[in-house]
DNA sequence: GACACATGGGAGAGCGCTCTCCGAAACCTT
DNA sequence: AAGGTTTCGGAGAGCGCTCTCCCATGTGTC
């Protein structure tokens, strides 16, 4: 693409003026004349004069821009990506604090390992100034990779034991033990698991997090299923825990997505929720209260932990201090009609 | 960030040649004798190099990124982004063909007119070498601002007119009119249809069609309700079209969420589907097939689409000509339960 | 053995911008 | 009025790379 448009040095012409003072008015600094700024923005104008970024980036070793990667090391996971509203919270809270800052976001997805490994050689190239990471396996690579590369970073959910670098993450433990004891206090005491992937750590937290809370109140075994985050995923849990054992009273599933899967396999079965068995979530996304009935779970401020992960990441960029600053949320439970 | 690393002059001061030659086996071009590559790329091994992106965008005006932009004008749109099955085919699509290239692929969102402002600017300025759109509303003022800013541009869906630039495209009122002669055929003479927003010229396509074929197979007037792609607002017009004329026979939805939407408040008043009702989606989305009952539904290609739009613009890309190519795909009926 | 010709590798210009100097002019201050 | 100080704008180096020249070797031909 010749695509070569005015450069500083044509503006500079059309206005009767150097190219420094060009870039003095451009960047808005020091003190220029009004009369020849006005003289140089009238050129910018009649040239339509667009800045290069790469003339730019070469001697500021900025790009101006940020990315927000979502990566996952399972297959076809667009699939997900484009169905769980948890992203969809997630790019709502990085966006308005990046455009607060006229900092570009751009999203990158790592759908594989050689995708990955793209994502990680466009980034070293200097792609953009920082990273702000959305794993979904414990071992994602792609946090160590590019913490390796020395590209700043800041990750949802901490980071694995070896990785030095920001994150923001939510008390999931604690969420877990909320659930349990909210199920618990109702009188519950047959409650169920849906659990998700072993790899995702916050899962684990979530399942260990609730049999953990069920075991100090006294409970016996906890039955546990797993399920992939999706709400058929959930369905079919669900199915395979009643069909252990009908007589649990309760499930606590760790997303809403699984939970309604779960409504919707007990009102196939014509089992009344909450009567028969309770039923709670986590994550208080759109799917919570949009579910039938709608859903108690734990909420986590999606939003808000992503717009913290973001200025996390803009403070290290602006201080250069690479110190990994950090944040745990607390999660609060959010009673509806299921629980 | 100082985050200056090791650059062409230090590899070649390392493995004792020049920049040139260092330059020419990082990128694979001529012919350099094999033990000074094996060198060159002991050294660059060594050193950790990885070339810098802006100084070689600089000469070679190329940065190997494509932007895959998302735009809306509504607002809160992230939401139905991250919900509609439809995004990540589109992202399915686009993605494989890009990473064969190994281009990158970077997601952009427009989702308010500030962003996009920045977004167009972020492109005039070379963030990537060119932009693959998905508009979502006819007034979307996005495709022709990045088409006039001379960025080589291809659009899910006909550019409004104006606008030159490559494009893909579903013939939408084909497969409007077959869903309508399916439900004729099947004895259903008294249908209605929930259409999407008027602004959507896709949702016009398949209103217009749908109602222009059965008044040309001699129906009467069509009740319409509109929805907003959503499932939920297919649940509710579908409650209002009832609510207008609890006679209808046969419901054709703009897309398969509303399709669902529409099932779902059926089932809610024990209407049966397809028996007293048959439902016609539009897509053949994962939400078609997971929905209960199935979906009978007109298939678009969308990653078919997608892919097709990529290969377009890097086709463009190579070539340099700007001859704006397009491609019109048909619809298919693809016949499940719920019809 | 003299010439033409391919082949491998170095020198150096220059992509478009920022930013540090520096000098000229204007303004105080005493 | 002479010196000091501030304000404004220009000159020019240099960011790290690519790529065109060009020269120094090989290799083939008669």
């Amino acid at each position: 693409m010749g695509n070569r448009g005015p450069t500083l040095e044509d503006v500079a012409r059309e206005a009767g003026v150097s190219r420094a003072t060009v870039s003095r008015v451009v960047n808005g600094v020091r003190n220029v004349a009004p009369e020849i700024q006005e003289a140089v923005l009238a050129a910018v104008a009649r040239t339509g004069y667009a800045p290069n970024q790469a003339a730019r980036s070469l001697v500021t070793r900025r790009t101006g821009a940020v990315a927000l990667v979502l990566s996952a090391t399972g297959g076809s996971f667009t699939a997900r990506l484009f169905s769980d509203p948890f992203f969809g919270r997630v790019v709502d809270g990085v966006l308005p604090v990046l455009r607060e800052r006229a900092v570009q976001p751009v999203l990158l997805v790592a759908e594989s390992e050689p995708a990955r490994a793209q994502l990680v050689e466009y980034l070293r190239r200097g792609g953009a100034d920082g990273a702000l990471v959305v794993p979904l396996d414990e071992e994602d690579p792609l946090p160590g990779m590019l913490v390796g590369a020395g590209l700043p970073t800041v990750l949802f959910g901490r980071p694995r034991s070896g990785v030095r670098c920001g994150w923001v993450d939510l008390d999931n433990t604690a969420g877990a033990r909320i659930a349990a004891e909210h199920l618990w206090a109702a009188g519950r005491r047959r409650p169920a698991t849906i659990a998700a992937p072993v790899t995702a750590p916050t899962a684990r937290e979530r399942l260990d997090g609730f049999t953990a809370a069920l075991t100090a109140l006294g409970a016996g075994e906890v039955p546990v299923e797993r399920g992939r985050f999706t709400e058929e995923s959930g369905r079919d849990a669900m199915a395979r825990l009643w069909e252990r054992d009908p007589g649990i009273d309760a499930v606590f599933a760790a997303n809403d997505l699984m939970a309604r899967g779960a409504c919707r396999y007990l009102a196939e079965r014509g089992v009344a929720v909450p009567g028969r068995v309770a039923v709670v979530g986590f994550d208080d996304s759109v799917a919570a209260h949009t579910a039938a009935p709608p859903l108690t779970t734990v909420r986590q401020p999606v939003e808000e932990m992503a717009a913290a992960m973001t200025r996390l990441l803009l403070t290290h960029l602006d201080t250069g201090t690479p110190e990994t600053g950090s944040k745990l949320f607390e999660p609060v439970l959010v009673v509806r009609e299921s629980a």
